[in-house]
DNA sequence: ACAAAACTAAGTATAATTACTTAATTTATA
DNA sequence: TATAAATTAAGTAATTATACTTAGTTTTGT
């Protein structure tokens, strides 16, 4: 391949402005658009086409993976390499069901990220040392440092939670008591008390700490 | 000034080095060593000294403002510019009573981060326009946008918390209920609800949203 | 238009937290 | 070594949350 075009998401535009710096300092890869969160990023995509999309996890609007997923429903020609703070066995799994060609911590080298995006861009797959195991673990089947897919099954969303049930858990992380979420949304204190326990069950968790890990884990702010 | 040496603190690889390229790619800028946390800031500035020392808040072992707290206890000549992705009150009063010299999100742009470095390299400071506000609000006699170092009183513990107290605050932070803080700490859980309680009073909140909010405000974690 | 899913909210019992007070020990510090 | 401060923990009453179940009303998908 002669030129990468990369398309970079991420909601710091210091962390995009230094990672813009450092790919562009490569010659040979060229940053034609950025995006500070996965919509904007699905926008930019419509009219601009990169070998690679290069994407945060955490983002506001809509997070990296959610972003990659839609990636891969729509353009099968747009790699995907997801940068992320974290390790999360779950972070990783879920990347991988949407369709991920790479995963990257962001404590790598620019060693790492550049060889990574090399491989992805080239068809490849490219997951850190540390999240491979992970992977291992999961895909005993699969074969991922290779140039094969492992584009597994269709993903579900992991815990099928409501539109109210989002909102109610987004309010709960806030730490807000049943009553002062009840009145934020009009109802009575007895429906969000509802709506939270179904919220725990669906997520299997028994109480808030749990709760708060799991939604992080998953990505479920 | 001709070349502006800097050290670069920050717990992520990849944001150093992207810094660096962004920065390296403006001549004048050299980034003479890094650090992936406070203390190893500090470890590079006894032999290392920089103009500016750009350094993150958020960073395990020893946090940016902690450092640059030492950094102004130890070397006078050592300008400081804070990196954060937060604009909460607290931080960025915490910073400049640390003797912070610039203070910048990382959601700022290239360009503004070079000003920035230039202002705080030239012996000025820099504070981003969402914080200048906060400081006008805090320090009515101070003038922050100048050469002139705010300083500003020793700091004082504004609650007076006792050890237990802060070490029980901690682990309700964790979203712990009495139960569980009572067998890590091997206590009853009667003594962990008394302790519970006089820490709200002490913080006077009511509710463990406003105890995280202002366990985050006042730096409490 | 019809069924399934989602949203609403009541009831009930048990458990936990809140908001105190009192008071016995243990630990700092003047 | 007093004396204050901190830590420990029990008691009590009121409030709130948890763990369900049942069930009526809306919304949504086909």
């Amino acid at each position: 391949m002669d030129i990468i075009n990369v398309v970079l998401a991420d909601d710091h535009v210091l962390v995009r402005d230094g990672i813009k710096a450092l790919l562009e300092d490569q010659s040979g890869v060229v940053v034609i658009d950025e995006a500070s969160n996965g919509k904007e990023a699905l926008e930019v995509l419509k009219t601009n086409k990169p070998h690679v999309l290069i994407i945060d996890i955490r983002m506001p609007e809509m997070n990296g993976i959610d972003a990659v997923r839609e990636v891969n429903r729509l353009y099968t020609d747009v790699r995907t390499l997801v940068l992320s703070m974290h390790d999360s066995e779950e972070y990783v799994l879920q990347a991988i069901q949407a369709g991920a060609d790479g995963y990257l911590l962001k404590g790598a080298s620019k060693e790492e990220f550049l060889k990574a995006l090399n491989k992805v861009a080239s068809g490849g797959k490219y997951f850190t040392g540390d999240v491979s195991a992970i992977i291992m673990n999961n895909f005993v089947n699969g074969n991922t440092n290779t140039a094969v897919a492992p584009k597994v099954k269709p993903v579900e969303d992991p815990f099928k939670l409501t539109k109210r049930e989002k909102q109610i858990l987004n309010l709960v992380l806030q730490l807000k008591n049943n009553k002062d979420i009840a009145d934020e949304l009009n109802i009575s204190k007895r429906t969000a008390e509802v709506h939270r326990f179904n919220l725990m069950k669906k997520l299997e968790v028994k109480n808030l700490m749990e709760l708060s890990n799991k939604a992080k884990e998953y990505g479920l702010e």
